[in-house]
DNA sequence: AAAGCTATTGTTAGGGT
DNA sequence: TACCCTAACAATAGCTT
């Protein structure tokens, strides 16, 4: 990739596979971390080397992740489950998922995303709604601003 | 990073976004391929984009890295925990409902509630998202009003 | 909306110390 | 060993179609 162009494929020499590791293993993760901070995306990175050394990243935490990442899987697979007990706690899940999806999408909204769905009534309504909450904002602005200042 | 050199953070155009999120989402696909090949790692890297959507990648297979992961940290914290299954299990629900809460949290501010907590710095910030989403919404109703009309 | 282009920025292989 | 350096290669932001 640079004085030369490399071949994809496994690095003979120790010492240098090592080299190469830690750097490609930095750029890997700043490019993670762009991506979640860009996209607002939501990453685990989990790297093991080949001496079986681990280091990882995230844009929350690993753990987090990994959780929502099993949930999902178990929500795929919801179908083929038979018992009673997994099932109520799949509609708990599906539940709470649907809480979480209808209020980020309202904060979308709220930004003025995901508009296209609204019509003029709806509108309407967000803008009195945000108008309103304008109006709270600044008011507490300044009144922070005054006692700031005395 | 070309035409012009961009800053990391949040990048507020929706669609512009999610163009960006498939370019350098394959992009840290590649460079986790390179770096699994070259150096002879196992990597896993699990990314939700901002509309919750799954994308994966593992060198082998992300259940085997994670399951690997698991024992890894088993390994670190065997003595006071008692069973990071049962833990990660336990706070499904935590985590889902402390996610809901946060939203919340975060909607009842746009509407100008529990204001009580934020600086000036936030208040100014809260205060340009929320003119930012009205004028979105002021746009999209002269526009839908226009197509009424026309 | 999705795919292609390219000027420009970013990453890194091989070398040096 | 672990760090700098930089020519060369790679990724991608803004644009066009």
């Amino acid at each position: 990739m640079t004085r030369q162009k490399i071949e994809i494929k496994k690095i003979d020499n120790t010492s240098a596979r090592q080299v190469t590791f830690s750097k490609r293993r930095r750029g890997l993760f700043k490019k993670a971390h762009e991506l979640s901070t860009l996209c607002d995306a939501e990453i685990a990175l989990i790297v093991f080397s080949s001496t079986g050394k681990l280091s990882e990243y995230s844009s929350s935490s690993v753990k987090q992740v990994i959780e929502k990442y099993n949930l999902h899987l178990q929500n795929l697979h919801k179908f083929d489950q038979p018992s009673l007990e997994l099932q109520l706690e799949t509609s708990t899940y599906e539940m709470l998922s649907r809480e979480i999806a209808e209020k980020t999408h309202e904060l979308r909204q709220m930004r003025g995303e995901e508009l296209q769905g609204l019509n003029l009534e709806e509108l309407k309504k967000l803008e009195k709604s945000l108008e309103g909450g304008l109006r709270c904002v600044d008011e507490t602005k300044v009144y922070d601003l005054f006692f700031f200042l005395f």
